[in-house]
DNA sequence: AAAAAAT
């Protein structure tokens, strides 16, 4: 579960919000980056009031009478009678779904689900169908209830989430053109009732403000660039309406290539999946896929998740079942497609997760190739979302690339104002770490999980060897340690038996540990978003958490940031890091300007709306640090080292990624 | 600099 448990009452600072599109009046109406290339932009498909959802109607017909030949492979029964490929007609098999033997039929439509006669067809326990134009839940299950949502009063299984009032100052700004209202409730209209009753068993009571906006832009048919971090509740953010819409509009009609006869029976199946989110790491598409069966409980829609370093077997049968959203690691992804056994023609929802975080890890040509160079439906006959935490240059190419007409979502940081969370900064040199820590192992008593943070692998394995040693209960979980022992770690981390975990960043976003009472951050990262998310780790459901960090001058670079963030978060400021601050007057290490952060602004702006800024947005020279901006100083940030701005984009190095448009003449 | 990721 990436984004947790909601409780209380949320009340949004509405005079922070600026929700209507925020271009100045009087200038020409905004073109995207990506549209600049193309000539007069087309329109965009997907306008407000006329979702386009799942393959809907699209024409405004109703899916009732949808003339649509070819549902995707495990699309509605459509109240056909299921056949079986001698010709009989096939009982109903709860475990059966989408028995083989139904597809590859006759002219009429070469698809029928199957589950036709009386029984409902099920695939699994208790799931769904689409049949008739209608969404026909699936029995509830309880066993499978108690699985998804847990039990209540179960601590084992208790729901753990950011605690609610993390997101009470939670600064959020829209952009764009046309930006919908955001919605305050999870009610109908817009959602769709059977996704509100999974939302309560969820125990979500109020969306969170990345989701008030999400759902209306989602809804809207709108393309969406969301700079938001885990914790926001993005998860839901997506999920929320991809699914509504979903249950609401039924399977993709989009045209399956190739004719019914490729279904005949025997065949390998092709799953063709209608929803797509890209995550870029295991245990990421992990908790997604986790939160996406949640919230498809009971219904038609089946959701996958595939990732490396699994057996892929599994994973085929898996998707052979059915495959209606799937959630996947690039590389896996890319693997099954040339195995053959999925096509993205079906795409109408395709999600980005932690897009920046892809990018670093080296992910852009796979990404592009899914996205561009198979059979994904073009950008203006799907649906884009791409959330990312930070807005740097090869991110906003790839918003060009992939996205139409987006609106532009910035939601602040989470955590930066909680005040659940004690954050104490000592001075500690390197040499005097172990003996503090011991202090404070000592002292701290033995309530709670304790997670130390270090920066590199060896030392993660030196230091738990070292606590070890001390007869202290640790463990390790870094890169180098086998999928095996990564998972025992956690395991023991969890459940209690190794209350002492010490971790590199591999454990420091989206893992979602309850009990953490205390964060050590033995080793200071050198990107004070990651801090944020090591210290979320703890105070989380309504609990305190305490977070030490060690700071010696090494650690000068994050120096202002953490006194921002100390400050920005009511927290006690060391009298030495006001100290160093001001020693390095110059630059503060990362070339995090004054800009859009700090006081609580959000994280990141939309860069198609800095002023004078949209000719030379992407990069004229002095380019899109705004207005004069000289180089060096940069406005945002947006985690990108200064240097790299400079003019450093012209020709050459910006190419045409996408090759949708012409070369190097551009506005 | 580290981490992560298809085999």
């Amino acid at each position: 579960m990436a984004d947790g448990l909601q409780m209380g009452n949320l009340s949004l600072n509405e005079s922070q919000h600026a929700p209507q599109g925020n271009a100045p009046v009087g200038r020409a109406a905004y073109i995207p980056p990506h549209l600049r290339q193309r000539g007069p932009g087309p329109a965009p498909t997907a306008n407000a009031g006329a979702p386009s959802g799942f393959g809907g109607p699209r024409d405004g017909g109703n899916w009732a009478n949808a003339n649509a030949p070819n549902f995707s492979p495990r699309g509605p029964a459509n109240g056909m009678t299921s056949w079986t490929p001698d010709g009989k007609l096939r009982p109903f098999n709860p475990n059966a779904y989408g028995n083989p033997g139904s597809y590859g039929g006759g002219s009429s439509g070469g698809y029928s689900g199957g589950g036709g006669g009386g029984g409902q067809q099920a695939r699994g326990s208790g799931d769904g169908q689409w049949r008739d134009g209608k969404h026909v839940p699936g029995p509830a299950n309880a066993r499978l209830e108690r699985e998804l949502f847990g039990v209540p009063n179960d601590p084992s299984k208790q729901q753990t989430g950011i605690n609610f009032s993390n997101y009470d100052d939670i600064p959020v700004e829209a952009s764009g053109n046309d930006v919908p209202e955001p919605v305050t409730q999870f009610t109908n209209p817009p959602l769709d009732d059977h996704l509100i009753a999974n939302i309560k068993l969820a125990s979500y009571v109020i969306p969170t403000p990345v989701q008030k906006y999400s759902v209306p832009i989602v809804m809207n048919g709108r393309d969406l660039m969301a700079c938001a971090q885990t914790g926001s509740g993005k998860t839901g953010g997506f999920l929320f309406p991809i699914l509504s819409q979903a249950f609401q509009n039924g399977p993709s009609a989009a045209p399956v290539q190739g004719g019914g006869g490729q279904f005949s029976y025997g065949r390998q199946r092709k799953a063709y999946p209608t929803s797509l989110i890209l995550a870029p790491t295991r245990e990421l598409v992990s908790q997604i896929f986790e939160e996406a069966r949640k919230f498809a409980y009971r219904s038609w829609v089946r959701p996958c998740v595939v990732y490396g370093g699994a057996d892929i077997g599994s994973q085929l049968r898996q998707i052979e079942r059915g495959c209606d959203l799937l959630v996947a690691t690039p590389g896996r992804l890319v693997d099954l497609i040339e195995r053959g056994r999925i096509s993205l023609a079906n795409i109408k929802y395709l999600v980005l997760d932690e897009a920046d975080r892809m990018l670093d890890m080296g992910f852009e040509p796979q990404i592009r190739r899914i996205v561009e160079g198979e059979d994904m439906p073009v950008v203006d006959n799907r649906q884009t979302l791409m959330f990312s935490a930070t807005f740097p240059r090869d991110i906003q190419m790839l918003a060009r690339d992939f996205l139409k007409d987006y609106i532009f979502l910035s939601v602040g940081r989470v955590g930066s104002t909680s005040e659940n969370i004690t954050q104490k900064v000592e001075y500690v040199e390197d040499a005097d770490k172990r003996s503090v820590l011991l202090d404070i192992l000592h002292t701290h008593g033995s309530t709670g999980l304790t997670l130390i943070f270090v920066e590199t692998k060896r030392m993660a394995d030196s230091l738990s060897d070292f606590l070890i040693n001390q007869r202290f209960p640790a463990t390790a979980i870094h890169g180098d340690r086998t999928q095996r022992e990564r998972e025992r770690a956690l395991e023991l981390f969890r459940n209690g038996r190794c209350p002492i975990l010490v971790a590199t960043a591999v454990a420091a976003r989206g893992l979602d540990i309850p009990n953490v009472t205390h964060v050590i951050n033995y080793d200071l990262p050198t990107d004070i978003d990651d801090y944020v998310h090591r210290i979320g780790r703890t105070g989380r459901a309504g609990n305190t958490g305490i977070a030490t960090a060690f700071f010696n001058r090494g650690n000068r670079g994050v120096v202002r940031d953490l006194l921002e963030l100390l400050k920005e978060a009511h927290q006690e400021v060391p009298a030495f890091l006001e100290s160093i601050a001001r020693e390095g007057s110059g630059f503060s290490g990362r070339g995090r300007g004054g800009g859009g952060r700090g006081r609580g602004a959000a994280a990141t702006r939309d860069v198609r709306r800095i002023p004078g800024g949209m000719g030379g947005g992407f990069g004229g020279p002095g380019g899109y640090g705004g207005s004069g901006g000289a180089a060096p100083s940069y406005g945002g940030g947006y985690g990108a080292p200064a240097p790299s701005y400079g003019g450093g984009y012209g020709g050459g190095g910006y190419g045409n990624p996408s090759g949708s448009s012409g070369p190097s003449s551009w506005w």
